[in-house]
DNA sequence: CGATCGATAAAGTGATTGCTTAACTATCGA
DNA sequence: TCGATAGTTAAGCAATCACTTTATCGATCG
């Protein structure tokens, strides 16, 4: 119990990326990328229920990606682009550290290179 | 039409977002990305055994974001910088799809901002 | 009004996760 | 060769997940 307590800094990260693991809250994700829609619609190209599909919409807002408000009888959604940046941030946060690190050791290569005398056709 | 084809498997990214979504595998993959490392020196700082962290490496490589090579009795694991990307793409194209909806949407604004001129193209 | 449509709550179920301990294999160093 | 080191396998268990069905609530409309 205090295990992922531990080491879990950010839960944001986790509930973003969790969401996205899963096909049907990304295909609502990506219904909503092209504007608002109601839940009846989110959930009807899911194959699966409609309290099934609320379930999905929930984690989607419990991970800030989409918000929702009620009109009427109907509840419209939006998508809440900042939370995806964030996901995004850390990937190329990843991306950037090991691009430096293959610019050292391409560094290092070339001065091992440098070093040799005679043999420039190495590998 | 699409969508049923979207929604029937993308199991990849499924794997991926899913694989991202605990922070033992990112803190994995955040060490990663600094260089190639042993399981062992992996699962150190995590607070678990080491086949739970072995577990956890597994499901990195079966998303496909490291590979693993033994060289005598240690497994040396390395990051998949391409895996990784294609999480990104898919991020970035929800982006661009919905920037490219608020900038209709803005089109659309001043063009009913600038009504000195005719348009007559009601929607 | 009553019927219906959209959304939601509640409860239950089978599968999957995340972790543990224990035992076991293979390699390395002295 | 012996014992420590690095990893691997297996079994088991509690919690969570992804659904389901059923029953409801509130808004809209004939």
């Amino acid at each position: 119990m205090i295990v992922r307590h531990m080491l879990n800094q950010m839960p944001a990260l986790d509930r973003l990326f969790h969401a996205l693991g899963d096909p049907a809250r990304r295909a609502m994700i990506e219904r909503l990328s092209r504007g608002p829609a109601p839940v009846t619609e989110l959930a009807r190209p899911l194959p699966m229920s409609l309290p099934a599909a609320l379930q999905h919409l929930g984690v989607l807002e419990t991970a800030g990606l989409v918000r929702s408000e009620k009109i009427g009888r109907v509840r419209v959604c939006t998508i809440e682009p900042h939370a995806l940046s964030l996901a995004e941030q850390w990937i190329s946060a990843r991306r950037s550290e090991w691009e430096q690190r293959l610019d050292r050791l391409g560094d290092y290569l070339n001065t091992l290179d440098d070093k040799g005398d005679d043999d420039g056709a190495n590998r």
